[in-house]
DNA sequence: CACCACCCCTGGACGC
DNA sequence: TGCGTCCAGGGGTGGT
């Protein structure tokens, strides 16, 4: 499930691949996974790579077309629950017609024979075509909350004052700060011992500080560790992550706590699955 | 507007 | 071995 960390090591392992590149050809295998144009053109046929966003869970090709340069291109991917968008180089796809990889539904062609590849088992993940960064930006990104990486704690003050929420589905919600999924929201409040009920408005600035410190450092030390790979998740290059051996609270339920070695806690909040301690992280804090 | 329940979908775990 | 059932979960949508 590419949350912030593994997403930024899709975009980073995929800037390697394809900057610089012109697609060639594009092949759709599901219309209904593109939402928007999907004529080939729209798609980044005949497009140079200029650079792979990212905004929160959300990865955008920037593209300038070949025969103008005033032409731009832009291709949103969310990979949603199990979407991955890998990039093959001609040389690891051999010779002869290897099997393919099921669920591939977009699969660009590039200049040098690296073919990258949109596969979604699930198909909760899907593609936006824009005609530019504005495009994008007016009907997609603008909706969502400032980047995880770079919010101030300023901002979450503001939305976490005028929200009844609990803590844990505020920090899920995209449009309330971009790039927190299950598992990292789980392993964020075990680090700064806050209860997953946690009334936002209780909050002073001082814990907010606090909060947003946490889920830098969180975020940067996964983003280092190349992601979690719970299941099935891998990097533009197929490579997985490793966070996953650290983490302390998710998919740790029943097992002892590692600070205070209660046994830890898994409850539904949100209408997701949460682990957390009910030790270290008492509603009311302290 | 804020919030929530519901639904989309498949593969893997588990029980018989 | 094989089949049925349950569950995970991001986020869009529609209802309250």
């Amino acid at each position: 499930m590419p949350e912030l960390p593994e997403v930024e090591n899709v975009r980073r392992s995929l800037s390697d691949a394809l900057v610089g590149r012109t697609v060639e050809s594009v092949r759709v295998r599901r219309r209904d996974v593109v939402h928007g144009s999907a004529r080939p053109p729209d798609l980044l046929r005949g497009c140079r790579i200029r650079s792979v966003r990212r905004h929160g869970k959300q990865l955008a090709l920037m593209g300038a077309a070949a025969h103008d340069r005033q032409v731009d291109r832009c291709v949103c991917v969310h990979l949603g629950m199990s979407g991955s968008l890998q990039a093959v180089p001609a040389h690891r796809r051999g010779g002869g017609p290897a099997r393919p990889v099921p669920h591939t539904h977009v699969t660009w062609t590039l200049d040098d024979g690296t073919q990258v590849r949109f596969v979604d088992p699930r198909r909760f993940g899907g593609i936006w075509t824009f005609a530019d960064s504005n495009e994008l930006v007016q009907h997609r990104w603008r909706a969502l909350g400032e980047d995880a990486l770079v919010i101030r704690p300023g901002s979450l003050l503001q939305s976490f004052q005028r929200t009844q929420r609990a803590l844990k589905p505020a920090l899920l919600d995209q449009n309330l700060v971009a790039g927190l999924g299950n598992i990292y929201v789980d392993e964020l409040l075990f680090n700064c011992r806050l209860h997953p009920l946690t009334p936002c408005r209780t909050l002073t600035l001082n814990r907010i500080q606090a909060l947003v410190r946490c889920m830098r450092q969180l975020l940067h030390r996964a983003t280092r560790c190349g992601g979690s790979t719970v299941r099935d998740y891998v990097d533009g290059h197929g490579r997985p992550g490793h966070f996953q051996n650290a983490h302390q609270v998710y998919g740790r339920a029943g097992q002892s706590c590692v600070r205070c070695r209660k046994p830890l806690r898994r409850q539904i909040v949100a209408g997701r699955g949460t682990v957390f301690c009910p030790g270290c992280q008492a509603l009311g804090g302290r």
